[in-house]
DNA sequence: TATATAATTGAGACTGATTCTCAATATCAT
DNA sequence: ATGATATTGAGAATCAGTCTCAATTATATA
């Protein structure tokens, strides 16, 4: 049986016209089991210790247009690593990221969101997405020095 | 004589036991001079357009340098380039960045502000420094479609 | 089911940004 | 002026991500 998020997915391949294969449900799926961030080169590595191979090239590909087609999101560590997370059944959210350990907490607020909305009108700014991301040092991390 | 961003650099170097050296100098005087955000790439260029020559390594290593010690906030584009601002008496803003022509607007909100300060206290996580971008199409981009 | 068409793939070359290495050079306290 | 030490630029190295292209695979339809 299929998952939801597999059927949405073909759904979405079908109506542009593009196939359904092996690769796209096997990144899919690896990003639907992963229980936190993932990069691409997670992906890329422990796809290819199952079986037969996959490019670097199909993870990065399969990435962009699960972005594109909003079922992922990513957010940038603070070297500049990037990650992904799906967004099925998972609401809006931002992140606190520390700079130590690299765990990531997540927040949402309604307020912010709604300034942004009004600061975005004021300047006739058509907003598509955003970033909000607070770098900083973990509880755990904190205590440490 | 020298202008007060320079005074207070030097202080900087001094304090860390480093040098005041003329790519130094030069490097955080075309950052002043800038009018908006600009690359490394755009420092190279210039500064090598003028007399002698200064690595690109330099570049990058006086940008991080000016970065830690809190003189130049950096912003990321749509497209993952890196661009830099120097932070000489302009207080602390976000940005609204378009995704076609790379124009920035600039906003900041103090409650916003404050919500991230609560969220953070709440987590127990100790922020350092925050991005906060919203993505979209500016007005003039906006209309062209 | 076989076939035709078009999309997809992986390997590896390529790119652009950034970092590293190291010998030559410049700064600065004395 | 001198010596100790930090800084420099050139170019090699790295790294993530993209591109190219010939071989393969998915899918619509006969």
């Amino acid at each position: 049986m299929k998952s939801e998020p597999h059927k949405v997915f073909e759904q979405l391949l079908n109506s542009k016209g593009l196939k359904v294969t092996k690769q796209r449900n096997d990144i899919l799926d690896y990003l639907l089991k992963a229980k936190k961030h993932v990069t691409p080169e997670d992906i890329y590595r422990d796809l290819n210790k199952k079986d037969a191979n996959i490019g670097r090239a199909t993870v990065f590909r399969t990435l962009h247009l699960l972005e594109n087609a909003g079922f992922a999101d990513k957010i940038q560590f603070a070297d500049g690593r990037l990650a992904y997370e799906h967004k099925f059944a998972r609401p809006h959210h931002d992140h606190m990221i520390c700079v130590e350990c690299s765990s990531v907490l997540e927040f949402s607020n309604a307020t912010i969101e709604k300034i942004q909305e009004e600061i975005s009108k004021k300047f006739m700014f058509k907003p598509l997405w955003h970033r909000h991301e607070i770098f900083g040092r973990c509880k755990k991390c904190n205590k440490m020095d």
